[in-house]
DNA sequence: GTGCATCTTTGCATACCATGCAACTTATGT
DNA sequence: ACATAAGTTGCATGGTATGCAAAGATGCAC
């Protein structure tokens, strides 16, 4: 072997490559019929037609018939994990969280498109929605273990807790970390939903930072 | 007919009673079943058994089986909706929906170990796990509706929006009441899995109060 | 390039989930 | 008591999901 495989990247082995490509075949094909037929009357034995292979092998890629099409990308928690360990440590973890998820979502204007199709469908059936929406926050918890990490390294490096320290080894030890991942989480939601029925009038990126700021000045009522 | 039936009150016709008896025996049966067996394991036709109803009947309560083991309290909506639009005029938007839910949420402390079941039951298998986040963001929509509602009647009452308000009829418009939502659900969740982990060190509600200050203050770093 | 180990795909069998329909039973209003 | 509306049930049907074993690709060493 010449080089160690870097696991999310594209390229690999020919397996990989091939494996991506049939996921990737499935999941689009699955949101095209959907877009086109309503995702209730979309058949796993259409989709798996539409992407040439086997009911059988839809089902070694996908969980269940829902999953297809809600799955977008299924490494992008680990890419924010490092995203967070490795910001700047001068950054509030608001400003982290910001950062991180603004490079990820960098591509939602790029390929909006598939991201259009993709709200589409969602909303039009509640019952994808729901699953999709509850799919997003399986990362949040990686998220919020990630987040408690850099702030443990901070704690280390930059100065000892006062006693009774808002996130010490007390009862409230995590509660930071995981209100943090939620409700970044919350933004990220509310950024593309906004977006998407406005996609016309405002880039996403503004739209997700006026929401951050939003968050880091409190939540205050809009007009007082 | 003598008064207009109250939709979401006890009581009511023998009908609705019965019907009311049904759903939470099929429900309750759901849940310790999962708790017992796994939920995986449990399928349609042993909770139907347990609640003593046919399996043809369990679908004419739900959806879907795993509805069964998610949906605990549907029309909390309507009453959250009531709470935002009937409170003081001179809360901030963030602490009527503070005190809308805990007002909601009362009820988690006296029935914790119902609570504590489906905590149980749900975080055992992430799949249900996602599937009732999801269900908590339905809710969220309707939500966002009367916090806007709400700000339009103050802003009509108050005073007029500044030229390019944050909220006026420009391209941000309905950002900040979905964004307000979206954040009360994420704080309701982080509570909620919190409290279900510390249960023994801390009362619901107080770690209810602190996310929301948290929030309120902008979510800073916590020893800086 | 031959051959072996590993992974992937596929068909088949099986069980469960979910819905429409018609017949039957049970409340409700007059 | 009667007619009506509402709820329950069994049956038929079709889609969803998993285990298993055979066949086909791929990767690697020689």
């Amino acid at each position: 072997m010449q080089l160690m495989l870097e696991k999310g990247a594209a390229g690999g082995g020919l397996r990989e490559q091939k494996k991506r490509a049939t996921r990737a075949a499935l999941a689009e094909a699955a949101v095209h019929l959907a877009a086109e037929h309503g995702a209730e009357k979309v058949t796993v034995e259409a989709i798996s037609a539409a992407a040439g292979v086997s009911v059988r092998t839809f089902f070694n890629y996908f969980d269940s018939r829902d999953d297809a099409f809600v799955v977008i990308d299924e490494d992008a928690g680990a890419r924010m994990r490092r995203a967070v360990l490795d910001a700047p440590a001068e950054l509030s973890p608001l400003e982290v969280l910001r950062e991180a998820m603004a490079a990820e979502l960098a591509e939602v204007e790029q390929q909006h498109e598939l991201w259009r199709l993709h709200a589409e469908v969602l909303h039009a059936s509640p019952h994808l929605l729901a699953r999709g929406l509850g799919a997003h926050m399986a990362a949040e918890a990686d998220l919020a273990a990630a987040i408690a990490e850099r702030l443990r390294g901070a704690d280390r490096a930059g100065g000892a807790d006062g006693p009774g320290g808002a996130d010490g080894a007390g009862p409230r030890a995590g509660l930071y970390p995981r209100l943090l991942a939620a409700v970044a989480g919350a933004a990220v939601r509310t950024s593309v939903d906004h977006w998407s029925a406005h996609q016309e009038e405002a880039d996403f990126l503004d739209v997700f930072r006026e929401v951050f700021t939003l968050l880091a000045a409190g939540l205050p009522a809009p007009s007082a």
